[in-house]
DNA sequence: CTAATGTGCAACCTTGGAGTTGCACCTTAT
DNA sequence: ATAAGGTGCAACTCCAAGGTTGCACATTAG
């Protein structure tokens, strides 16, 4: 959980994952379209392999990068939770304020 | 969107976000949860406060924190996108394989 | 074999995050 | 007026994140 948002936190990495989402790449592809180097890159998807956002498989020379984006489904289930939390608080002020107002 | 996301990668911000959800509380009141000390959690709370999700107002010599959900739905909404992005590739996919396989 | 391309790993630098302590200020209770 | 509780601000430490360069290893093209 920690793991995702710190990936998400990243302006470099949610641009790879933009760009993996919509086809597979290298790291050396990927580097071409930030302003960074290629080493940077290959920590960048590092640290969203860590997080289980992408999957990494080698072919022949070059390492291809895949989205796996079902730890974003969790991330989303946390915000979801706070949200509930969040309702139903509301729902309870609205309550003691008393069913003719609500 | 990045301080949102960075404030989301932090545990005891997301215990925070939690408690909020809940309850209107004090910085004293939220670091008597945490094993840190007060001036921790007021920073955590600057971080939130600088991600839009808690507001502050002072009432008498002490200030309440209060959740604020919006830049949430911002996170998800992002967040869904990319999901959008890779479902629509998995189906250009499918499509490519044939309409009889899919 | 040799050159070129794609990777991976390690060292290094710099900056910012998380936490602490210390202190000064404001507000309320006695 | 004075003490106590609640804040806010600043300085300091520690460590990890993001970035770089340099180099060694693997794989394909000539």
């Amino acid at each position: 959980m920690t793991d995702v948002f710190a990936a998400l936190a990243d302006p470099s990495r949610r641009r790879l994952l933009e760009t993996l989402a919509r086809r597979e790449a290298t790291a050396t592809e990927l580097a071409a379209d930030l302003p960074v180097t290629r080493q940077a890159v290959a920590k960048h998807l590092a640290a969203l392999r860590d997080a289980g956002l992408v999957d990494a498989h080698r072919a022949g020379r070059e390492t291809r990068y895949r989205l796996t984006p079902g730890p974003l489904e969790d991330a989303v289930a946390w915000i979801g939770e706070v949200g509930d939390a969040w309702d139903a608080r509301l729902d309870a002020l609205r309550r003691h304020l008393g069913p003719a107002r609500g």
